[in-house]
DNA sequence: AACTGGCTCAACCGCACCTGT
DNA sequence: GACAGGTGCGGTTGAGCCAGT
């Protein structure tokens, strides 16, 4: 939905907060075209002058996160696609919540989102495999399990010519990221040495407990996500059959959701 | 139809850091 | 060096939406 119909009407209670000072909440259709009046003609930065001669009555701080988040162009809202959420795991087990690092190589994704993204979905799955997202434990899981798993949907996305929204997003490319959109002769060329040097390189685990894992144990799985009697001695297995869907986070299903 | 609980996400808050004086 | 103002970042909250009952 667009914010700005949930915002519109909540402005008719504007009035009285402009009466005590700086605004506070939602910003109308109005502070938005302000904002990005202000800013296309000025730039960006500078806020707080911002805010005051663009006739905001909001902080700086308010306005440089509407613009950042809302109004910037180019800014992506929407489902994140798998090739994002194989980045966002990656770039998480690598840099922790440094969102504002992890969104630089999104483009158009901001750090807000993607902190959403992690708090909604993978914080989820962590509770419910009751243990700290934080954990070896979970990040194991995350990187043995999920991460090649989300892989392996993304390849097989690539290959099937219907149905594949996800195609059309752009390649990502940084100094040190090339995630390619399209998948290559193998799932382990999506992982970036770089970034999860220890993936490649650990057979043995990755092997064995790949063999545990079997498919359906990864953050595609909300629907019916693996339950906490799979944890065992302290690593995360997963019964043999394929009973947990792949349906956690599908686009272009979950997405028409929210239109 | 009404209610309820879960989910999403925009926006706020507090803190840390940076820069100019 | 001390201080103040501005900016950036991560954590948290709460309103609104939606699906299930």
């Amino acid at each position: 939905m667009d914010p700005r119909v949930r915002e519109h009407g909540l402005a008719s209670t504007e009035t009285e907060e402009q009466d005590m000072g700086t605004r506070k909440g939602p910003w109308t259709i109005e502070e938005d075209s302000l904002l990005a009046h202000y800013i296309n003609n000025h730039g960006e930065g500078h806020w707080n002058t911002a805010a005051r001669c663009a006739g905001l009555n909001r902080t700086g701080k308010s306005c440089r996160l509407r613009w950042l988040n809302y109004l910037r162009p180019n800014v992506r809202r929407g489902n994140i696609t798998l090739q994002e959420q194989l980045l966002i795991l990656q770039l998480h087990s690598r840099w922790g919540n440094r969102w504002s690092k992890i969104a630089q190589q999104l483009p158009g994704r901001t750090d807000n989102e993607i902190k959403n993204y992690w708090r909604t979905r993978v914080q989820k799955q962590a509770k419910q495999l009751k243990c700290e997202v934080n954990s070896k434990q979970f990040r194991d899981t995350m990187r043995y399990a999920w991460i090649p798993r989300l892989i392996e949907r993304i390849q097989a996305e690539s290959e099937s010519p219907v149905d594949q929204p996800i195609i059309s997003t752009p390649t990502y490319h940084s100094s040190q990221i090339d995630i390619p959109v399209a998948a290559s002769e193998s799932g382990s060329d999506l992982i970036d040495p770089n970034i999860l040097p220890d993936i490649s390189g650990s057979c043995t685990f990755s092997d064995s407990l790949d063999a545990q894992v079997s498919s359906g144990s990864d953050l595609t799985c909300s629907q019916n996500p693996p339950s906490s009697h799979y944890m065992q001695n302290g690593s995360c297995s997963y019964p043999e059959n394929d009973s947990v869907p792949w349906g956690w986070y599908e686009h272009g299903v979950d997405m028409q959701r929210r239109g």
